[in-house]
DNA sequence: TATCATTTTTACCGTTTGGTCAAATCTCTT
DNA sequence: AAGAGATTTGACCAAACGGTAAAAATGATA
């Protein structure tokens, strides 16, 4: 499972969590996962929220002041473990070694975390409107990292040309739709 | 545009449609695709369909009787669409070529219909809640029917050896995702 | 064990949601 | 132009929704 780590949330904004805190942040948190990757955060209520995480609504609500905080809280958790496969990407290595593996980690990782593939693609196919901002900064930095390092590639002859873009995008959401469609398959 | 059809629904069950009828229900369907697409089956609402229909709530539900009969006409409806470039695809033709164009016209059907595609990735993301019957028999027929060409192939050395089935998701998902992904790309 | 901060609950509030009903209006046919 | 049927509307409802306030209960500490 996902570890999730309770970052900086609402209760006295400065002194340090207690124990109570942190058990309990997670614990929402990993309710949250659970609800948000279901049916998205417009599909979400913070009731199911609570239901699932044993908890009452105002307790909740104790913890993060309200929904969209839960969801970023979620996303900025996770965006690391999403994210892990990407990084691992070497221009040294020989390119159909890099890409193949690439996905090998990629899918395993798919597998593993089913309900953080879907929270992931449903917030994209929402138009990804709770996260932009550091989708415009982390992720297409790290975005265009890799690219370059595909283009390098293809302009020593070493990998066939392609918008490396689009490369990057066909593994990406290839290996994510095995996990999210695993109910077809 | 993808055409609408506005087959059988409510008003007097028998009877042929009324001009009005046909006109409203296409209406009604258009709005209905253009708001589930957004966000959706939970995160839609009847306000922002009627709304977007402009009409009024008691009367979009004059010709649906519910949320859902208006979810499952659109699928329904959608899903010929949504198949044609798989149906196309031959067992006479060349595997690399059948395969090849099949890909092109998949991915030009979604780039044309971004929220249709978007609507049926939301359905399968939430677990396909709203359509598992023709998933089991429609889908399913046309999917095994396409995986035994693959096959046919395969067993006569004009194809890599790889599980039919998983290649039609591949082809399929990655098609998929150059439409709905296309905020970022 | 008394004290204080933290945590939890109960009882709410205003809004949105899916949906109903009956009356009013419109359209088509004669 | 009248009548019947089709369509549309406004007023409404119960439940679900996101969220709040304040009191009650619990936990830590000395």
């Amino acid at each position: 499972m996902t570890e999730i780590s309770a970052s900086s949330e609402s209760p006295n904004e400065k002194r340090s969590k207690t124990r109570i805190q942190r058990e309990n942040e997670t614990r929402i948190l990993l309710a949250a996962l659970e609800v948000f990757s279901e049916n998205g955060f417009r599909g979400a209520t913070l009731d199911r929220i609570a239901a699932t995480a044993k908890m009452s609504k105002p307790n909740l609500l104790y913890y993060f002041k309200n929904k969209e905080e839960i969801h970023v809280a979620l996303l900025t958790d996770l965006l690391d473990v999403w994210l892990a496969p990407l990084r691992e990407i070497s221009p040294h290595g020989e390119p159909a070694d890099e890409i193949g593996s690439y996905i090998r980690r990629k899918l395993e990782s798919s597998r593993q975390f089913p309900r953080e593939s879907r929270l992931f693609a449903n917030e994209m196919l929402a138009g990804a409107p709770h996260i932009g901002d550091f989708l415009q900064s982390e992720l297409k930095q790290l975005v265009d990292e890799k690219a370059a390092i595909f283009q390098g590639w293809i302009d020593e002859r070493r990998l066939a040309p392609c918008d490396p873009r689009h490369l990057l995008f066909a593994i990406w959401s290839t290996t994510q739709h095995y996990a999210d469609f695993s109910v077809q398959v």
